[in-house]
DNA sequence: ACAGCCAATGTAACCGGTTACTACAGATTT
DNA sequence: AAATCTGTAGTAACCGGTTACATTGGCTGT
């Protein structure tokens, strides 16, 4: 393995001119330019980009806490932050948590440790349960919920929440069930508060025994509709907390042979790409994921470069999107 | 930020006793392992691991090579990779090339400037189209295809696809369709190979009309199922070569008001989580994905310690799983 | 002809760790 | 008592870049 000093000996100029010639061109002759090139190629030199970054005390890389990698909705915002990212000529480490609070500390070394320069956390903030925000690593929190108390780029899932049973409501659904998420996740208290609300709108009062707690994987959604289909008075639409859980969940209730949506309405969270394809397919909210990525990245590089962000906290506009799980109650 | 001087100053030691109080914990005595703590506790210190990298001229870390992060499969062939990786104090640096070329390029380079040790590529090799293998860049390909000219671990795709379309001559199909990726992607190469050799060994002709070209999306194989609904002479079963596709075939299918299976047959490949719930379950294949990231994970470490390692190619056994999508063709 | 200036290049310190080598005290052997 | 050994700690070189500062030489203006 080459290094700048061979180069610099095979160029026959100094060392100082070499780095020169690869990290500010304008301060060095043609000629030398052109020895140094030269030299470069003969030797197959690749700078050690871990000098470099030692030297220049920046790792020029930023970590993302994903608790689930396997996830397209995590996969869009990824996307979104990679963008911009790649311009700042940043690299992006994935950090795959499994929600394991262990393998998220990890992570968050790799900044206390300068391998990293700063974090997106793409799990929801909740308190006593979060390692984030700590004392100098540079973080960020996307696609998280009210409350969080480190700059946060995300939706208004109360407010989504709210919209998708008002829906369900003016359809002429009185009994509208919910498949939530665990019961602690952040996530699942702002979209039952949503879902509070708009019974509470309109005069509806609220009944434990429609809701069903789930994990937001497709079994646990199939499970969930066990639970509805065995009741004497069953929902007439369900409400899921994510799409997965509503595709497990039309599977479980066809399988009992009931019509969707004529006999029971169901809608999701996510706009999964499959829940364009499912039978039928499903009423759902669409997050601008790719969004929430781009806008986090900003915010984090805003973070990395001032001290102070312009604004710490944005919450980006969903998108409502009915499609054929959805229709009014049969006439009872 | 301290550094290791302000601990030794701290502490009244020398760097060096503070350095090998943190690697080398026994060559040092208790009272100054206690200073050495007592200090780095009151100055907060974190040692600087790209100094430590620097001299160590090892970046602990690895990269792998996705193509789509959000894909089950691949999913779970990372796993695999972490948990090795993680027992070898390693840390994962997941590229997400979106199978562009020149994100490709840029985590290779990862390697080549030593951030990183060495590279686990998830794609598939393919003659002209691939990057790997590079000089002085270890790496492994992971779930490849035969005649990969650097170490691999994947799966018989030839022997899988030559099972699942015998089986289905074995039910007493005749006209089977496939659904294959495309067409220049080696797993769509090999397993179309497995296909053909099953035909003819059954003595059934190839017929090139029952073969449509999809891209392993949910997308495509709606579409490919709408070029079978079409043919005046239908087949009575179709190979999907990913679950993807199959489960938007079957999506196809169903909304021409056939059924499944007794009108026609699918499988599937790959054996996603969902193939279990979709209606009808999914007979498909499932590869030991986990496993393959194990081994994959192995096999670059074998080959970053020793020079030679003792195997360059694993092939590991799949499985084949019989659901409910598939059934003897109607007596016509 | 000479001072003054500027652009190009060279010299060497520096980043924060690791580690080979050295120094030294106390225990053990002869 | 001298010689040797052992365990602990200190000194300083080193990794491969970057960059402040010094040096050189050519050009301009008087």
């Amino acid at each position: 393995m080459s290094t700048i000093r061979d180069v610099s000996k095979e160029a026959g100029l100094s060392i100082a001119t070499v780095s020169r010639a690869l990290s500010a061109p304008e301060k060095v002759t043609k000629e030398s330019l052109k020895k140094v090139h030269e030299a470069i190629e003969k030797l197959q030199y690749r700078p050690n980009m871990l000098s470099q970054k030692f030297r220049n005390k920046q790792a020029n890389a930023i970590v993302i806490l994903v608790p689930d990698i396997a996830n397209l909705f995590f996969a869009k915002v990824i996307s979104g932050i990679e963008s911009v990212a790649q311009k700042k000529g940043f690299s992006v480490l994935l950090g795959d948590t499994r929600d394991s609070k262990a393998l998220e500390k990890q992570y968050i070394n790799l900044v206390e440790t300068r391998q990293a320069d700063g974090i997106i956390q793409l799990r929801p903030y909740s308190e006593n349960d979060s390692l984030l925000p700590i004392a100098r690593v540079p973080a960020v929190n996307a696609s998280g919920c009210e409350n969080t108390p480190y700059p946060t780029v995300r939706i208004d899932n109360v407010g989504a929440a709210k919209e998708v049973v008002k829906y369900l409501i003016s359809l002429g659904h009185q009994r509208i069930g919910v498949i939530t998420g665990l019961q602690r996740n952040p996530h699942t208290i702002d979209r039952l508060k949503g879902y509070k609300q708009a019974l509470a709108e309109a005069n509806i009062p609220f009944d434990e025994s429609l809701l069903s707690e789930g994990d937001f994987t497709l079994w646990s959604g199939l499970q969930a509709s066990e639970h509805f289909s065995r009741m004497t008075n069953m929902p007439t639409a369900i409400f899921c907390m994510n799409d997965e859980m509503a595709i497990g969940a039309m599977k479980g209730l066809k399988s009992k042979g009931l019509r969707l949506p004529q006999d029971i309405s169901i809608t999701g969270f996510d706009d999964l790409d499959v829940s364009r394809y499912c039978d039928p397919p499903l009423t759902t909210v669409a997050q601008p994921a790719e969004k929430i990525g781009e806008r986090s990245a900003d915010l984090l590089f805003q973070l990395l470069d001032e001290q102070q962000p312009t604004q710490t906290e944005y919450v980006l506009p969903i998108e409502f999107i009915i499609r054929q799980s959805t229709a009014p109650p049969r006439a009872s």
